[in-house]
RNA sequence: GGUCCGAUAGCUCAACUGGAUAGAGCAUCAGCCUUCUAAGCUGACGGUUCGGGGUUCGAGUCCCUGUCGGAUCACCA
């Protein structure tokens, strides 16, 4: 699946004068030169000259059989002239900006609330799914988790505001010897701690005991190699290992007493998730359990077989040859007959498309490290004859650095996901105090805002850069809350709440039906607008890009924008009422469109901060 | 070694998919609060877009080549 399907009505009802403007332009120039042209260039005007949208005209000379700089003004002319929509026109070197009549801006922003609210968009009638977060059940999330949850979230949101019936879920990897692991060294030295009788998040404390194995099992081999073993043999005799792996023996078994401990391990494990999603803001529709999956991997394997696509080497294991496809071979049954990553995601993504038969796509948010293994398994799938691999996308992305390299669990400096939402949030209240900001706000909003703010920050952070782009985290300039940052965005939205609680106070209406049609704007009253009119653009672009980095962008852009135009018009000194009444309907608008834009990225705004 | 990805201001990132004098934030320096919230606004400083070729009216963007990073190529997940 290369791109989400495309809506033909706008999420939005905006009035972008690009579509008239365009057929326009093209009336223009079937005229001037006798002949239909529909794919001329047309882009926003470059900040230094006037207007908001330049037609690049070198391409059009072939046709005008003049210079760039007279073609141009022969368009821009006749434009003025004919079209009604064009106030002027300015020509450089090839580049004809064009200033449109305000009354073009203001039927935009008038139009975008004939309903009293923006209009939603009619859905597509298709589902799709998204699949995000999949953890191992033998540690708490960290950094990579918190990108990863606000990615799949967010695109889950922007696929939703295309008006796809979205799907979230998620394989939880339950079963494996990275949790026989956490069992193992839970049994030889936890002392029946639990999560009540520690006081520590349950998964916090499956992986503590996680840490614990790692540290009994290195004590344990150098101990057999100073006897003389062989590292290798050491690493398999080490009696921790032994009882971990025999563990997993005995859980393929079923045995009572070990899958109990593992029912209760995990449950302990999901309780802490479940605390995290929480305060992340992400949730599930389903959830997928590999415990539950790779049985079925394992049949489909075993079809494979039969129908001679895989093939079975002589100590029993089983392979693909993937070399006529320009990969390599792949395993897919261990010698013992046990299933490996490959097996339990192939038995994933077909009971998925059992359990939703009209999803058109499947989209799995993970990190880039595995696109071989997402090439290999879509490949197998194909292979297998489910021809809805073809609509299976790895929405891949990079990793997070540290400003230390790469986070190893084994050195300690995994940024635990916790924790650092915990001090995005001190921090955020922290700064809010030193402003003085909270003179007459109750406790409890002010509690509210603080989460508002410090995971505004993070999530913001995390999600303003391209996916698909490795990125550092910096943990001192990720705390910053000025800048191209989530809380510059909510405060210019509780900005301009404040404006609009005085207007209502005021008794003038944020509605925009009665606006007047016939004032000269400001500057940065067109730039305002101008920047409004591309939203619905940018949600499909966000789409098409499975790219939440264009929403931020846009919100960014937004909001710095409206603040050029806060600082240099006054707002309630304005004499002419319609110019008043006009300025409370564009805040109105602008507010309105930055919560929509944050809420696609998963972020809240405040009415006050 | 094969495959894939990346390299843009001191640092972190943009650049509407081939368009104008490559833009923001942070950092540094200088201004703006008796006014609608200064978590803001305005300036200054900062660039051989990794090197070298090519394609064309026009290249950070496309092609070739070299250098340097990273990922991956497990009977780990």
């Amino acid at each position: 699946m290369k791109q989400p399907e495309q809506v033909a009505s706008p999420f939005l009802k905006i009035m972008n004068p690009d579509k008239r403007l365009r057929s326009e332009i093209q009336k223009a120039l079937a005229l001037l030169f006798a002949q239909a042209v529909d794919n001329f260039q047309l882009q926003p005007t470059n900040q230094e000259f006037e207007g908001s949208h330049t037609l690049v005209c070198f391409p059009l000379t072939k046709l005008s059989r003049k210079n760039p700089e007279e073609t141009a003004r022969l368009i821009g002319e006749h434009l003025v002239q004919q079209s009604g929509i064009v106030a002027r026109y300015n020509v450089v070197k090839g580049f004809l900006n064009l200033v449109l009549n305000d009354a073009v801006w203001l039927e935009m922003l008038r139009d975008m609330y004939a309903k009293g609210e923006l209009e939603e968009l009619p859905s597509l009638g298709k589902e799709i799914m998204v699949e995000y977060s999949s953890p191992n059940t033998n540690k708490p999330l960290h950094l990579g988790h918190l990108r990863n949850n606000f990615l799949g979230w967010s695109v889950s949101e922007i696929l939703r505001a295309n008006g796809y019936n979205v799907h979230r879920v998620q394989i939880i990897n339950d079963r494996g010897i990275h949790i026989c692991k956490s069992m193992a060294a839970w049994t030889l030295y936890g002392d029946n701690e639990t999560p009540r009788s520690s006081g520590m998040k349950g998964d916090h404390l499956v992986g503590k005991y996680y840490v614990e194995f790692d540290k009994a099992y290195k004590a344990q081999v150098s101990a057999l190699i100073e006897k003389g073993l062989p590292k290798e043999e050491a690493e398999k005799q080490a009696p921790i290992m032994q009882l971990a792996s025999e563990m997993l023996r005995k859980w393929e078994q079923k045995d009572p007493e070990t899958i109990e401990l593992w029912k209760t391990m995990n449950g302990w494990v999901y309780e802490g998730f479940e605390e995290t999603y929480k305060k992340m803001g992400v949730g599930f529709d389903k959830l997928y359990y590999e415990s539950e999956t790779y049985l079925l991997g394992k049949e489909e394997v075993e079809k494979g077989v039969a129908q001679g696509v895989f093939f079975r080497k002589e100590d029993g294991s089983v392979w693909v040859d993937l070399t006529p496809d320009g990969l390599d071979q792949k395993v897919l049954l261990r010698s013992d007959g046990t299933s490996v990553y490959m097996t339990q995601d192939i038995g994933t993504a077909i009971l998925r498309f059992r359990d939703f038969p009209n999803i058109a796509g499947q989209i799995y948010t993970v990190g880039n490290e595995q696109e071989y293994h997402f090439k290999v398994l879509f490949l197998i799938l194909r292979k297998l004859g489910y021809t809805w691999a073809e609509q299976c996308y790895h929405l891949s992305y990079g990793m997070v650095d540290l400003p230390t390299g790469k986070m190893k669990s084994r050195e300690g400096t995994v940024v635990d996901a916790d924790d650092l939402m915990l001090e995005m949030i001190a921090e955020a209240e922290k700064q809010t105090r030193e402003l003085g900001k909270l003179e007459d706000m109750s406790g409890a909003e002010a509690t509210k805002l603080f989460a508002m703010i410090g995971l505004g920050a993070l999530k913001f952070f995390l999600l303003k850069v391209d996916p698909k782009k490795r990125m550092l985290f910096d943990p001192n300039e990720s705390i910053q809350l000025q800048g191209f940052t989530g809380p510059f965005i909510q405060y210019t939205h509780a900005r301009i709440k404040a404006i609009l609680r005085k207007a209502e106070s005021q008794g003038i209406s944020a509605a925009s039906k009665d606006l007047g049609m016939n004032m000269t704007l400001e500057p940065s009253e067109r730039e305002v607008l101008s920047v409004l009119s591309v939203f619905e653009n940018r949600i499909r672009e966000a789409a098409r890009e499975y790219s939440p980095a264009v929403i931020a962008n846009y919100a960014y852009e937004l909001a710095k924008e409206y603040n050029q135009f806060y600082q240099n018009v006054p707002i309630f000194s304005e004499t002419d009422p319609d110019k008043l009444k006009f300025r409370i309907v564009l805040s109105h608008a602008v507010a309105d469109v930055i919560r929509r834009a944050m809420h696609l990225l998963g972020i809240d705004v405040p009415e006050r901060m």
